[in-house]
DNA sequence: GTCTATAAACTGATAGAC
DNA sequence: GTCTATCAGTTTATAGAC
């Protein structure tokens, strides 16, 4: 099971009469994620995501009008996560250190929402049409700003020369992996489902052969 | 686009009735992979997966009674794919070279199969419902064959010690990433799709990090 | 705000004429 | 083998009483 989702408390003080509406807005963005984590945009149906938030269809019709209206709320608070996750990379940081803590945060971030990752994963294989402009903009300033950060270290000869986006998507893939595919790697590993242990052993390995393969260890 | 899915020749010298059929059943299976890629297993209808194909509906399901089949037969078409990828992870290999080869065949196929690649991993992110025993039996056993060799390897001191289940998580999430996420990766990068030249650039980063990260550079 | 009843569209699958 | 017509079930979404 996955942490329910916060819905963003409004500021000012808050009724009783909020505090119901943003306790049931909540269930119903929890419900949403598992259920379209499970089965997709199309797979989803309004009557199973209502069923697991505990309301009856109509009332989720009432909280959120269409179908498509639920999915952005749930992929827009999936993105902020993804964008929120504190990193260290930047110019005074050490690359070591901030490479290590980089792997470390998206593990533990696939490891606490795996459904998140799930659902942001399935949009992305399916050709990101509900994703707008967020590849083209949001994403590709993201890794424009972390890339010079990078080739900077590589010009102070820091660390060996790369290609700072490829280096990106290679370390997305294999932190996502623990959320998107653990089926798999829970079935290699002959377990039912990925143990602690597990993730902190793909981060210590992942870290270590990142951290020599950048020449910083 | 994708390669049109190959029928499997049945050997013996085929009549004309035969070669008919067996170019439907291609196109079949060639529409439905790429709606089945598109739209996940639920969101894939076989109205569009007939006209996709080129014939009426009802044909559709003489050539294949249910949708389950269909997506059956596509299913299995891609784990033989996966698993005859020829690799040269053997005892007796040159450890970098191997894990070279193994990289660049990976991504040859991500670039080759992508929608292949994409019907596989929708099935993982979903719980792999349709996927039957082949992560507990034949996975497991490709896993556990080549784990041996790594592990022997590492005894002989040819590189350092790794645990070889997760570098092949890391492995395979590093490479079908291409073909999985390409829509992220494009954007990034600034383009519609892909170029060659971009995979062989993953190609080559790729395998640097991971050989010099497994101490064999 | 909540719920019963239902509309309107679409789905997988088939019957049966050719 | 091929196709027209259609069934039975589900889907999203809403109307309207409470």
């Amino acid at each position: 099971m996955d942490l329910p989702l916060e819905s963003g408390d409004d500021g000012a003080a808050a009724g009783p009469r909020e505090r119901a509406r943003a306790r049931i807005e909540a269930k119903i963005l929890g419900a949403a994620e598992s259920v379209f984590a499970e089965h997709g945009f199309s797979g989803a149906s309004m009557s199973e995501i209502a069923r697991r938030a505990g309301i009856p269809k109509p009332n989720l019709h009432y909280y959120c009008k269409t179908k498509e209206e639920l999915y952005q709320r749930v992929l827009r608070h999936i993105l902020d996560l993804w964008l929120s996750t504190a990193d260290e990379i930047q110019a005074n940081a050490d690359p070591a250190a901030a490479f290590a803590h980089y792997i470390a945060a998206k593990i533990d971030l696939a490891r606490r929402h795996p459904l998140a990752s799930r659902v942001f994963a399935n949009e992305l294989i399916h050709g990101a049409p509900r994703l707008g402009d967020f590849l083209e903009n949001e994403l590709q300033d993201w890794v424009a700003k972390k890339s010079k950060v990078i080739d900077g270290w590589v010009k102070a000869g820091k660390m060996h020369p790369v290609d700072p986006r490829h280096l990106f998507f290679m370390l997305w893939a294999a932190t996502q992996t623990y959320a998107d595919f653990a089926v798999q790697i829970a079935a290699v590993l002959g377990r039912k489902s990925l143990k602690p242990a597990d993730y902190d052993r793909a981060a210590l390995q992942t870290t270590e052969i990142v951290l020599r393969g950048l020449g910083l260890k």
